[in-house]
DNA sequence: GCTGCTAACTAAATCGTTCCAGTCCACCCT
DNA sequence: AGGGTGGACTGGAACGATTTAGTTAGCAGC
C-alpha cells in the first residue's frame, strides 16, 4: 500500500494524498479528514520514511559516532549522561538518535551513516580518516576532542585539574601519584615510564588533564617527572582493577598517599578496592576522580572530585547540529566537588 | 557528486559504478579499481543510503523503541545493558542502531522509524496503538512484555520470584513487605492500600514477580493480603528516595524487617538510606533485589538478588530480528545470588 | 460580461540508487 | 564456418515519495 495506490483508489492525485499528510493548508479540511480515514482505513501507515529522506533529502536522524564501542558507551556514566542530554534535545525537536561505534567495523559508519542528517563524534576516533568519508555538506560537531574545519564542546580540563590538585596537595602529602585514562599512544594497561615518547599527541583531553595535575605539583614544589604515573586503557571496573591493585598492593613505604584519578570510574575502584584492604579513606590514603557521576556521591565516602555536566554537553552539541544555537567550539565550566575522599 | 554523475565523468553506465560498488564480480577488476580511484578523486564517497535503502527496501538499522524517556533508558543499568546486546549482536553483522522513545512525543515513533528493517520494543507502551503505525511486514520483537502476533523475550519471573523470596522467609520474619516497581495501572509512588483495583492487567512482568513473593509467603503461613507493599514510578534513585525514607522513617514497631525489592536500584536505595539511619543490615534489615547490576556487588554489602543477563536477553532479541535464530517467545534462566543483604 | 483573484487540486519531473533483461564480443569447440 | 558459452558492460524501469508550475472553478468587483 503506497501513496500512489491510495490516491488511485480515493480518485485524488498523490499530491493530494501528500498534502494531506504533510500540509494541511493545501486542501480542504473535508478532503483532508476523508483522505486520513480512508489511509487508515486501507491500512496505509503514512508516507515512507525511506522514500521520504530520498525525495526531501533530510531523514530527521542524527547520527552519533562514538569512538569507544557502543557496549561500554552504553555502560559508561559519562557517555551516558551525554547521550542522555543528545537524546533529550533531539526528542523535543522530533528528531531520532542513531549509534554508531567508529570503533571495530568501522565498516558500518560509511554505509548507513549517510542517512543521517548531521554527526555527532564522541571522543578520539581511531581512524580520523573516518570523517572524509561522511557527507561534508551535513553539520559534524565534535565531542571531547579537537578536529579542524569543526565546531567542538569541551570542558575546562586543565585549569579544572590544577585546581583540584592544588586543593589536594594542601594537604601534606609525601608520595602523590595519578592515574591517567587513554593518555598513551600505544595500549599501556598499568605504570608509565619516563619515556615521556609515549605520551600521544592527539589525546588532548588527557594531555590537558595531565598538565593541570602538573602545574599544581610545579607550584606546590614537586617535580612533576618524579611523581609516579599509572595508564588506564579503558574506563571500566574490569579494566581498572588489576592496575589499582599493582598500586595498592606496593610496599607501605611506596604506596602513593595521594592519587589523582583521571576518571571517578577509576576513583571508585580504587574506593573498592581500599575498602577491602583495611585502608583507611582518607586516613591512609587521598584521592580525587574526575567527571562527578552520580555513582560517586550516593555513598560514603563521597568521592572529592570534578563535576562535569555531560548531560549538558550533549544538550549543546545537539542544539549546535540542528543549528538552535551557533556550531562554534565552546568549552565548558566545571565545579570542584569536595567529598570525604579529600577533604 | 552522485553515482550518475561519476559514470558520466568516466563514461560508463550507471550500473556499472553500482556494481563497482557492490558486486566486485561483475565488471573487471581493473576497471572497478580505476572506479574506485576516481571516485574518492572526485569526491563520491559511495552510494548515498538514503536512495540505496529506497530502492532495496533495507537499510541496515534497526530501531529500538523504548517505553521510558531516553534519558531515563540510557541511564538505567538494565536497560544500557539490554541495548549493549542489542548493540553488541548488531555491529557484527554491520547494522546500526536507532533510538526511539514510546514515551513523549510519540509522534517521531511512526515518521523517522519506518526506516527500520525491524523492531525491538522493550517495556510496556503507554500506547499499545502505536505498533498498528509501524510497518506491519517488518519484524518485531518484544522484550519484557507481551504482545500478540510477535516473538517476546523474557525472564522467568515468577519462579525466580518465589525462590528469592522462599529463601528470605526462611530466616524468622516478622514484618515482610514489598516494594513494587511500576505495578499500578495510575501512577502512584508510594503505599499501595488494599485496593487490588489498582494494580494493572498490563503490566505482566511485575505482576509476575509479585505472584512469585505471594506464592511464598503463603507458603511460609504468611497472608499475602497482610503484607504491606509500596510502589515506584521510575527506578531511579530520585524517584524511589521519598518512598524508601517513608519506610524506613515509620515507627520501630512497624518498620519492616524484611523488604522484597522488584529491583537492586531500589535495593541499593535501600541500603544507602538505610546506612544514613544507622540501620545495619542485615541485623535490623534484610532485603533483596532484582537484576543482579554489577554496581550491587561492588561494595560491601553486596546485594542478594536475582540475577538476569540483560545483555543476553538484548542479544537474543537481536537475534531474533536479524533472523538469525527463529523468532519465537522465549523464557531466559535467571540465577540467584546470596548476598550480604539477606544470607 | 469581463477581469482578476483565490482556493483547491493535478501532472509530471525529480531525488540517487539497484537490478532485470539484454547486447556485444571474444573465444572455444566441433 | 557456425554455433554455443560466458564474461563484461549497458539501458532503462522501478523504488515511493515531494514539489513546482500549472489548471480549473467559483466568486467578487466594476
Amino acid at each position: 500500500m503506497t501513496l500512489k495506490d491510495l490516491a488511485r483508489e480515493l480518485g485524488v492525485s498523490t499530491a493530494t494524498v501528500s498534502n494531506a499528510f504533510n500540509r494541511p493548508d493545501q486542501l480542504s479540511p473535508k478532503l483532508r479528514a476523508h483522505i486520513l480515514t480512508e489511509a487508515r482505513h486501507l491500512g496505509y501507515s503514512g508516507p515512507d520514511a525511506r522514500a521520504r529522506s530520498l525525495r526531501t533529502g533530510r531523514s530527521r536522524i542524527i547520527a552519533v559516532i562514538l569512538a569507544e564501542s557502543l557496549t561500554y558507551s552504553l555502560n559508561d556514566a559519562v557517555s551516558s549522561e551525554l547521550l542522555s542530554g543528545i537524546a533529550e534535545v533531539l526528542d523535543t525537536r522530533g528528531h531520532t538518535l542513531l549509534l554508531l561505534s567508529g570503533r571495530q567495523n568501522a565498516a558500518s559508519v560509511p554505509g548507513a551513516s549517510s542517512i543521517a542528517d548531521g554527526f555527532i563524534v564522541y571522543g578520539l576516533m581511531p581512524s580520523l580518516k573516518l570523517f572524509s568519508d561522511l557527507p561534508p555538506e551535513r553539520p559534524l560537531v565534535a565531542v571531547d576532542f579537537d578536529i579542524e574545519d569543526h565546531a567542538t564542546v569541551h570542558v575546562d580540563n586543565e585549569p579544572a585539574c590544577y585546581a583540584i590538585a592544588r586543593h589536594a596537595l594542601r594537604t601534606p602529602t609525601r608520595r602523590p601519584a595519578v592515574i591517567n585514562l587513554r593518555l598513551t599512544e600505544q595500549p599501556c594497561n598499568g605504570r608509565i615510564d619516563d619515556d615521556q615518547a609515549l605520551l600521544s599527541a592527539e589525546r588532548t583531553i588527557t594531555r590537558a588533564r595531565l598538565a593541570g595535575f602538573q602545574r599544581a605539583f610545579a607550584e606546590a614544589g614537586i617535580d612533576p617527572a618524579e611523581v609516579p604515573m599509572w595508564n588506564i586503557e579503558e574506563n571500566t571496573f574490569e579494566v581498572c582493577t588489576p592496575v589499582i591493585e599493582e598500586i595498592l598492593d606496593l610496599p607501605e613505604a611506596e604506596r602513593p598517599d595521594l592519587l589523582l584519578c583521571m576518571s571517578d570510574r577509576i576513583a571508585l575502584t580504587v574506593v573498592t578496592l581500599a575498602e577491602q584492604r583495611g585502608l583507611r579513606i582518607p586516613e591512609d590514603l587521598r584521592l580525587t576522580g574526575f567527571d562527578g557521576i552520580a555513582e560517586g556521591q550516593y555513598r560514603a565516602p563521597r568521592l572529592t572530585t570534578i563535576r562535569q555536566d555531560s548531560t549538558e554537553k550533549g544538550r549543546i552539541a545537539a542544539r549546535m547540529i540542528l543549528g538552535m544555537e551557533p556550531a562554534e567550539s565552546r568549552v565548558m565550566a566545571t565545579e570542584m566537588m569536595i567529598g570525604d575522599t579529600c577533604p
